[in-house]
DNA sequence: CTCGGTGCAAATGCTTTGCAATGTC
DNA sequence: GACATTGCAAAGCATTTGCACCGAG
């Protein structure tokens, strides 16, 4: 299986579980990948809208749950109720460091997490998957601010 | 302040916020300070509603968001659309390990993940505040069911 | 006395679901 | 042709809000 291409390695996984090949999923998929940083479900959907798609809300969320679970994309939730997605296929594994006063995310890397991570699996007699680290603090803008 | 009673606690911080200290506040702290591990709003509002309190839902998550700013308890979303809490005060700072299979989580501790959470913000120029790391996989007993 | 907090029910907003029509396999 | 997938609108669910009343400061 080529593992350079998104297209190809969806298509297997839809295969691999017996889900269909549609032109809906694809064009989804298509959009996806030209999102930059993160992103919700029902922006996706407009962006997809405002282009002329005829894709449904409905649609969306279940491709995004099929794009999630075979990994090309993630899902986070920063302590809010709505679920941000951001792609993961081809990508650095990274986490995310969240302002608590604008909101805005920025992603680090620190390969030792993972390996923590990892660790602690083992240790809990867990198959590992993956992880999620959040950091909460307070973005320097935010901190010069703290008058205004 | 006495740091040892979480009531002297809540009141310290309502007074120095300029809230106002309510018996419904101190029912739901009370309630919640029996808690044991996770639970998530309704949960509480159900419980102490069995008990035949007269609290609301809407005071049961006004206090809930009250006891997160000042630290008594702790919101998480576990990729779940609901929010989770769990008591604080008195704790030793934790992490968590969920199972994709079952749902069932547990906690860990690992002093290193907060270390380096700290010299990450510092290196971004953020005010630490806290951080979460979630690690997601399968537990043993899932591992052993995976014919069932 | 003032105005923040409360209870209730209705509203909100993200996500899921029911159902008939469609299109993949 | 069978049945998974689709679009649409309606439902679901956790949470928030509006409003009249109450009670803390």
């Amino acid at each position: 299986m080529n593992t350079t291409d998104p297209k190809e390695f969806f298509t297997h996984y839809l295969k691999r579980n017996k889900y269909r090949i549609t032109p809906e999923r694809f064009e989804i998929l298509e959009t996806v990948m030209h999102c930059d940083g993160h992103f919700d479900a029902d922006e996706l959907y407009l962006r997809m809208k405002n282009a002329g798609s005829k894709v449904s809300r409905a649609t969306v969320y279940n491709t995004l749950d099929k794009l999630t679970e075979c990994g090309i994309v993630a899902r986070y939730r920063f302590g809010e109720r709505l679920a941000r997605y951001e792609i993961m296929f081809g990508n650095e594994h990274h986490h995310h460091i969240i302002c608590r006063s604008c909101g805005k995310i920025e992603e680090f890397v620190d390969k030792r997490v993972e390996r923590f991570a990892r660790e602690a699996s083992l240790s809990m007699h867990y198959g590992f998957e993956n992880t999620v680290l959040h950091i909460y603090g307070v973005c320097r803008e935010c901190q010069l601010n703290v008058g205004a």
